[in-house]
Order: C-alpha cells, then sequence, then structure tokens
RNA sequence: GCCGAGGUGGCGGAAUCGGCAGACGCGACGGACUUAAAAUCCGUUGGACUUCGGUCCUUGCGGGUUCAAAUCCCGCCCUCGGCACCA
C-alpha cells in the first residue's frame, strides 16, 4: 500500500483483479433468495454523461449492498441501440449507423468499466442485434395472429421539402428541424398495439404499486385517463344519419344548442356537400389539417370553427342544433364530435359567444339565478337542473344517473367509458430499428414472415439517404419477396421498424437468459429472476417506457409466457443532474473558460459584455454547463465521483454540480486513506474487538459509535435510499476516530476497538467507494475483497448509553440540560428537572402548573 | 388552468413518529506546521443585542391547533416537474 492515495493505480489494479476472479458472475440459483437490481440501459449516444453516472452508481450501491447482505444479485448492463440519433450520425458524418453504434457501445462500455460498476458483463445485450430482435418480432407474430395487432390509417408528421416522416421531436415550432420548412400531417397505414384492451387493467394495478412513487403513479392514472359518461346519438336534421357523441356531462344535455366535430372526422366532408358552405369547409378543413398537432395545441390557440351547412336535433329538446368543424375537437378522443353546452363548459361559451349561438342555462347554482345575457363564464360546477323537462329540479349529480338511464331505456344512447390512452402506434418509417415481420401480397393480403424465416433482419448494406428517409422501401434485395404462403413472386415486405420502446419493453426479461435461442427467454431463468426487485431510472420515462414495459408483460403474461403481471416492484426515479448556466446576451450560452474574471464580474470573451451567471439548469451541451466524467475520473478517480454524486443530495432530487463539492469528496477519502496507511503496522497483530470485555473512556465511546454508525448506514440504504445521510454518518464516525485515536491506541483493548472502527468505516464505505476500500481492506490484512464479505452488524448492546441527556423548557423554551443514569424513571427524571439550579432559578417559586416528561428526552415545566 | 413535489444559514443539504432547528460537507475566518506556499491538522462560523452570565429573533408569508410546530390544519405567495382545448 502506498503512503499517497493514488485513485489511478488503485482503480486500475482492483479492476483488474475483479475481472479476473469474474466477481460478478451470476447464476439462477434457487437455494439463494434473489434480488433483480435493474438501471434503465443507455441509449449509446457516444459518451457516458453525469446523468447515467449518477443514475448507475446508485444502481451499483444498491447491488453491492445487497450482495453483502447475502443476495445473489442480478445486475445487469446493456444497449438500447436502435434508434434516430444514430441516422443522424450517418448523414452527418457518412458512417453506417451500426457502425457508430458499435463503436459508441465499445466507447461507453469500457468507460462503464472505468467506474467499477459491478454488473454481470456476460449477460450484456445490444437490441440491434438480430439474436434479439428475432423474438420481438416473433411476439409480434404471435400478437398479430391473435389480433392484438392491427393496422389503420393516421396521421405522421411530414415534411414535403425533405420528402420524409418526421417524428415528435424533429419538429420544432412546427418547422423540420433540417430544412425549416412547415411541417405537415400525412396519413399513412401503420401498425398499432392495442394497449388500450388492457387500459383497465393497467389503471387498477397502479394502485397495488406501493414501491412506486406517488408523482410517477398519477401520471400513469392521468395518462391512461379514463372517464365515466355516456354516448348520445344526435340524428341529423334530414333523418339519414346520426352522429354519437361522448360526454361526461349528460346531465348537461338539455343546453346543447349546436354540435363540434373534428375537422379530421369523415361525416364532415359528407355533411358539407351539396351545401353552399362545402368550399369553405374544405379550405377549413385543409388548413387545420395541415398544421402540426403542437401548434395545434400550443398556447396561443384560438378557438374557431365553422358551420358545416347541416343540423342535428337534440334528442331530448328536439332542438334543432347547427353543426360546426372546430379546431379543438379532436378526432382521437371519444367519437370525434362533442355536443356543445354553452352555459356549462368554457370552450363552449367561448366558441357560442364568438360565433353568436345561442346559450341556454339548464344548471343551476344554489343561491343564484344565472342569466346567459350578463354570463362571463361557463358554469361548470353543481347545480339544480332547470329547463330539463322531466329532471327538472334534480341534483346534476344525481342527473347524470338518471339521465343515463333515460337514454339507456330509450335507446338513444348509453353508458360509456372513454380511455385518453390510445393504442400504441409502432410503426416508424426509419430505417435503423427492427423491421416490422410482415409481408404484403396481392393475392393473400397481409401476411405474416412465417416463425422459420425469422428473424427478418434488418440489411446492413444500406445506403443512407440525405433527408433522412429511409433507405428500406427502394432497396430491392430487402423489400422484394415472395408470398410465403401463395409463393407470389411479387410480394413485398413491410418497410417500417418498429419503434424503439418495443425493445424497452422486454429487455429486463432478456437479462435473465442473454443467449437463450429457443425463445424470447428461458421460463425457469424469468421464474427465479422476475419480478425486477428494483428498478432505477430517470423521470423522464415515467409515462411511456414504464407504461409499455406494464403493458407488454401483461401480453407475455397472456402468452403464458411469464407468471407476473408487474415487471417492477419497487421504483426509483433519480433527479436530473444540474450546473449553474453562464449566458452572455449577444453570444447566448457560454462555456465557463468563455467567461472572463474582471474588476466588474465577469465578461464575455468575446464581446467583452457583461455576463449573466447563476441560472441552474438541467446539464446539457446546448446550454454549454456540462461536466465530463472522463476529465474527473482522471483528475480524481472513479470512487470520488462515485461519492460526489451520492453525497451532494438525496437520489430523488435533483444534484447541483459542485467543482469544490467534488474536491470535498477527494479529501474525504484521502482522510480514510490516511488512517489506515497511518496505522496498519500498528494494527497488523490486533484483533478486531469481540465484545465481553468491558470498555471504559473513549474505546467505549468510540465502540458505541461504530455500532451507531452501522446501524444509521444500513437503516439510510435499506429503507430510504438516502445515501448522502449514510455517508455523513461514515464521515462523522471517521471524525471520532480522528479524534480519539491516540487516547484510544494506547492500550490492547483500545487498539481492538480501533480496529473494529477502521474496519466498519470500509465496510460501510465499499458499496460507495469500492476500490479504495478493497485496496484500504486488503492493508488491514485480509485477502479478497470487501464484497466478499458480510454487511456489518450492529451490536445493539453496544449502543445502548448509560448516560442520556435530559433537555429542559420552561414554557416551551430551552433552558437547561442535564446528564442522567438512562435506567431512572420519569418521576426521578422530573425531580431532577425541577432542582436543576438554572431551572429552580428560574421558577424562583412561581407555581408550577403542568410537567411534560417525554420519555428518556425531554421536560417541559409550564408556569 | 389542473395535478404533483418543494421553499430551512453565504451554498448543497440534515432533523426517520409533534420533542435541543442547522448533522455532514462546501465556502469563509483564525491558529499550528513551513523560509514560504500547497497539502495537512486544530478551532470559529444563522442573525441582532450583550454587563460575556446570557437575552431576543429565526425553517417562504399570514392565521390556527398544542405544554411543545420545519413537521399537523386553514388561507396566501413563489420555484420546479408533469399534463394541458380530453368533451
Amino acid at each position: 500500500m502506498q503512503k499517497e492515495y493514488d485513485p489511478e493505480s488503485v482503480e486500475s489494479k482492483w479492476q483488474g483483479i475483479w475481472q479476473q476472479r469474474q466477481l460478478f458472475r451470476v447464476e439462477a440459483d434457487a437455494e439463494k433468495k434473489k434480488y433483480y437490481l435493474l438501471e434503465m440501459f443507455p441509449y449509446p449516444s457516444g459518451n457516458i454523461h453525469m446523468g447515467h453516472v449518477r443514475n448507475y452508481t446508485i444502481g451499483d450501491v444498491v447491488a453491492r449492498y445487497k450482495r453483502m447482505q447475502g443476495y445473489n444479485v442480478l445486475h445487469p448492463m446493456g444497449w438500447d441501440a436502435f434508434g434516430m440519433p444514430a441516422e443522424n450520425a450517418a448523414i452527418a458524418h457518412k458512417v453506417h449507423p451500426a457502425t457508430w453504434t458499435y463503436q459508441n457501445i465499445d466507447t461507453m462500455r469500457s468507460q462503464l468499466k472505468r467506474l467499477g460498476f459491478c454488473y454481470d458483463w456476460d449477460r450484456e445485450l445490444a437490441t440491434c442485434n438480430p439474436e434479439y430482435y428475432r423474438w420481438e418480432q416473433w411476439l409480434f407474430v404471435k400478437m398479430f395472429e391473435r389480433g392484438m395487432v392491427y393496422r389503420k390509417k393516421a396521421f405522421v408528421n411530414w415534411c414535403e421539402n425533405c420528402q420524409t416522416v418526421l417524428a415528435n421531436e424533429q419538429v420544432e415550432a412546427g418547422l423540420c428541424w433540417r430544412c425549416g420548412q412547415e411541417v405537415g400531417q400525412k396519413e399513412l397505414d401503420q401498425w398499432f398495439f392495442r394497449i388500450t384492451d388492457y387500459a383497465d387493467d393497467l389503471l387498477e394495478h397502479c394502485d397495488r404499486l406501493p414501491g412506486w412513487p406517488d408523482k410517477v403513479v398519477t401520471m400513469q392514472k392521468n395518462w391512461i385517463g379514463k372517464s365515466l359518461g355516456a354516448e348520445i346519438r344526435f340524428p341529423l336534421e334530414n333523418g339519414n344519419s346520426e352522429i354519437p357523441v361522448f360526454t361526461t356531462r349528460q346531465d348537461t344535455v338539455f343546453g346543447a344548442t349546436f354540435m363540434c366535430m373534428a375537422p379530421e372526422h369523415p361525416m364532415v366532408m359528407k355533411l358539407a356537400a351539396g351545401t353552399e358552405q362545402e368550399e369553405k369547409v374544405r379550405a377549413f378543413v385543409e388548413r387545420i389539417r395541415f398544421q402540426d398537432k403542437a401548434k395545434r395545441t400550443s398556447d396561443d390557440y384560438e378557438k374557431e370553427g365553422i358551420f358545416v351547412g347541416a343540423y342535428c336535433i337534440n334528442p331530448f329538446t328536439e332542438r334543432r342544433m347547427p353543426i360546426f368543424t372546430a379546431n379543438f375537437a379532436l378526432m382521437e378522443y371519444g367519437t370525434g364530435a362533442v355536443m356543445a353546452v354553452p352555459a356549462h363548459d368554457q370552450r363552449d361559451f367561448e366558441f357560442a359567444c364568438k360565433y353568436d349561438l345561442d346559450i341556454i342555462v339548464v344548471i343551476q347554482p344554489k343561491g343564484e339565478t344565472l342569466d346567459p345575457q350578463t354570463m362571463a363564464e361557463a358554469h361548470v360546477e353543481e347545480g339544480v337542473l332547470v329547463r330539463s323537462g322531466p329532471f327538472d329540479g334534480l341534483e346534476n349529480v344525481k342527473a347524470l344517473e338518471a339521465i343515463a338511464d333515460y337514454l339507456e331505456h330509450k335507446n338513444i344512447g348509453k353508458r360509456a367509458v372513454n380511455f385518453r390512452l390510445r393504442d400504441w402506434g409502432i410503426s416508424r418509417q426509419r430505417y435503423w430499428g427492427a423491421p416490422i415481420p410482415v409481408i404484403y401480397c396481392d393475392k393473400c393480403g397481409v401476411v405474416p414472415v412465417p416463425e422459420k424465416d425469422l428473424p427478418v433482419i434488418l440489411p446492413e448494406d444500406a445506403k443512407m439517404l440525405e433527408g433522412g428517409k429511409s433507405p428500406l422501401p427502394a432497396l430491392d434485395s430487402f423489400a422484394k419477396t415472395s408470398c410465403p404462403k401463395c409463393g407470389n413472386p411479387e410480394a413485398r415486405r413491410e418497410t417500417d421498424t418498429m419503434d424503439t420502446f418495443v425493445e424497452s419493453s422486454w429487455y429486463f426479461e432478456r437479462y435473465c437468459s442473454p443467449h437463450y435461442s429457443q425463445g424470447m427467454f428461458d421460463r425457469k431463468d424469468v421464474g427465479y429472476w422476475m419480478p425486477v426487485d428494483q428498478y432505477i431510472g430517470g423521470i423522464e420515462h415515467a409515462i411511456l417506457h414504464l407504461l409499455y414495459a406494464r403493458y407488454f408483460t401483461r401480453v407475455l403474461k397472456d402468452f403464458g409466457l411469464v407468471d407476473h403481471k408487474e415487471p417492477f416492484l419497487r421504483l426509483l426515479t433519480q433527479g436530473m443532474v444540474c450546473k449553474e448556466t453562464i449566458k452572455c446576451p449577444e453570444h447566448g450560452f457560454l462555456y465557463p473558460e468563455e467567461a472572463v474574471a474582471g474588476e466588474a464580474g465577469r465578461t464575455c470573451k468575446h464581446c467583452g459584455g457583461k455576463v449573466e451567471v447563476g441560472r441552474i439548469e438541467k446539464m446539457s451541451k446546448s446550454r454549454r454547463n456540462v461536466v465530463d466524467p472522463n476529465t474527473l475520473i482522471e483528475k480524481y478517480g472513479a470512487d470520488t465521483l462515485r461519492l460526489f454524486c451520492l453525497f451532494a443530495a438525496p437520489p430523488e432530487r435533483g444534484l447541483d454540480w459542485s467543482d469544490q463539492g467534488v474536491e470535498g469528496a477527494y479529501r474525504f477519502l484521502n482522510r480514510v486513506w490516511r488512517l489506515v496507511a497511518d496505522h496498519k503496522d500498528r494494527l497488523r497483530d490486533v484483533k478486531p474487538f469481540e465484545g465481553g470485555k468491558p470498555l471504559a473512556g473513549d474505546a467505549r465511546e468510540l465502540h458505541r459509535k461504530t455500532h451507531q454508525t452501522i446501524k444509521r448506514v444500513t437503516n439510510d440504504i435499506e429503507t430510504r435510499f438516502h445515501f448522502n445521510t449514510a455517508i455523513s454518518a461514515v464521515m462523522e464516525l471517521v471524525n471520532s476516530i480522528y479524534a480519539l485515536k491516540e487516547n484510544v491506541l494506547s492500550d490492547p483493548a483500545g487498539a481492538s476497538v480501533f480496529r473494529s472502527a477502521l474496519e466498519a468505516a470500509v465496510a460501510l464505505l465499499s458499496p460507495v467507494a469500492p476500490h479504495l476500500a478493497d485496496e484500504l481492506w486488503e492493508a488491514l490484512g485480509h485477502t479478497g475483497g470487501v464484497l466478499e464479505v458480510s454487511w456489518p452488524s450492529c451490536r445493539e448492546d453496544a449502543i445502548a448509553e448509560e448516560q442520556i441527556l435530559i433537555v429542559v423548557q420552561v414554557n416551551g423554551k430551552v433552558r437547561s440540560r442535564f446528564h442522567i443514569r438512562a435506567d431512572v424513571g420519569d418521576d426521578a427524571i422530573k425531580e431532577a428537572a425541577l432542582s436543576d439550579e438554572r431551572i429552580a432559578a428560574r421558577l424562583a417559586g412561581r407555581p408550577v402548573k403542568k410537567v411534560i416528561v417525554v420519555k428518556k428526552k425531554l421536560v417541559n415545566i409550564v408556569v
């Protein structure tokens, strides 16, 4: 062991040993209790960033802690390797997406190894590998056979200029990110998973995820968005047809004065046909359709609509209702048509005011009379029904039921449930993804690729095209094929690929048997390891990824492939890594080195103007406030970086980067190092303290502190994952060792206690700073790493204090404190408090009204 | 607008069940060591007043409950995150 702490040499030494000993390899073993710890796998974007470091450090601490607790811990890592950035890089740098991806994986794998994470690398997987996605294709075919997938027309963002489909993140303020042209909507045939079949089940089980943060559960519930209401059919005036409408407010139906339909609604143009409105309606529909969704739903939307030239009849009032098409009506929700009740819905109210439509009050609030002439806004609250025929006088909450009954009785509608959640569109008109295993034949129609022909391999010889258009449709060697059913040589393959969320919806199951070649995974292994005991990742995946993963697991269960329904028992969503930003009014965000320190504060290197410093924001390249993990590892080592990430804040909160904080972490590790380096020789023949013999003085103190620390650290990790307080407890122990070392070391029992304290500090620190811990452990005379020993256990008898501190308050204010033997009763404590010198002086004979004694803690005297 | 989380020293944060507010770290200040600096070690460090014994104030703001409130209740302000024309 060197005198000076040199992280570089210590870390490379132990990483070599760990690898050579295959320390992180695990196998399913029915004899052992398992623990599956999973962190969300990264997209191989090029380099590990601070967010990854934080996420994976949190996971690594838990994995190592659980191993020391005796669990068989599965802790795998892999790559979410399909996705658009690879295509963008391909176009920008003329590298093939596969080359780019695999290079990035190599870089990032070595970065993760450099951080000392205890992954079982034998289980590494990359979703772009055909051995992975072939099973996804296999499942797709199974789902197709069962009708769990279907094809329908749907809109995509389309850039006419680039002749390509754009993902939502490629649409910036309604414009194409590449060419700046306005983005439109194009209707294409696409594949959908029927996730809505599981909407109720997914919603119901939200309340059975006690290990999930409430926030995430709420977000999932809102996303699923179940509404109870009714479907009401409004006949057309000409009697040809009817418009079904979904509403949650059937109690207001007597106040419905007009109808609003989504511009995409198939009936709109039919209704307008032949009327004098036809051309105007066509122009309106075209205009709204072409707007991208972000714009249509942006803040400054204006409600607008147009009369389609036809009327329907309110079946309750026989009123003739003009039919409008309006930009705020959404085809995707409900039936795409809304019965408008301007008196009791704010949107309808604004629309009615704008187009001068009738407003009829049908819900009257208590103690108030609403007048349509003077109303400033809709009345959406409760009240009593008026102008509602047989339902007059009914409270509106009761009317909801009564009118629903009436609808069903008269057969003009029915109770209905509507979900905000829509089926999962998985088609991507992209190259770098898993091919959808389907063939189109003129004779047989849609034919799934037979199991024996799987996988449908994404051809790696495709040439990437400018503008981002997928090369697959034009690649005959891929797209041209023969029909597996009839042999027709003119059949064509589906050239769309799957949403990358599909890959990430089952990778955690694949990890259980990543090399299994007979199916998606080995049932036996999945049965042993799943479900995931602890899942850790960013809050940005709180909705989609987690919902899709929950859905997929249900599908697998329905196929009898797994026994569990929920994949993740406990979930931790870690906060963002943030850092202060520096902004120049002229040059925008600056790197720290671009801001020059001067007399009047910092100035911009480029223009000399004053810069604005301080706003703390999420680290990102575009804000120029990133710090590079590599640089920090070089300077301080992985252990310091890990320590800082955990110490700066509890995991679920945001972490504010601080260079000085990193220095502090480094200083602490040096402090621990020196403690061992300076005393290992004196401790060579000293055994750890075994208990039994009575201790006195500082040795007793240190022994107590040691076990108090073990208890605190264990509790902080076990129940709360609060590593920051766990670390501060170890810091306190180290401070105590420093303060007491000479007094304690002078006698043999004391030296034993000293060794125990030191060993406890090293062991407790080992999940956080594993390299340093192993080195110190070895220096203390042990063979083998700390990971292979048991987590320290706390001796309750060592913790018990013989003297306790009692705080004395007078009227709730602290006035004195004293020590007393821990075994005395409340009455003795009360007596001691009242006779305490300072208290007696303060009371000065005033009558005591009341004395409250809190066991072994506090006395409050009320006068 | 709706939903959720949060607001504590100069800063990050602690106080786990209503019982000493400010653990631990950073920064700052002082001292030791040194020719000097760095590193290290040891102190001090919420604010105001102080006769140096203490006293008063202090957990976003205003009320309340309680012997006792950072913690519970009511009202308000601010910050962050999510959803957002959902009928």
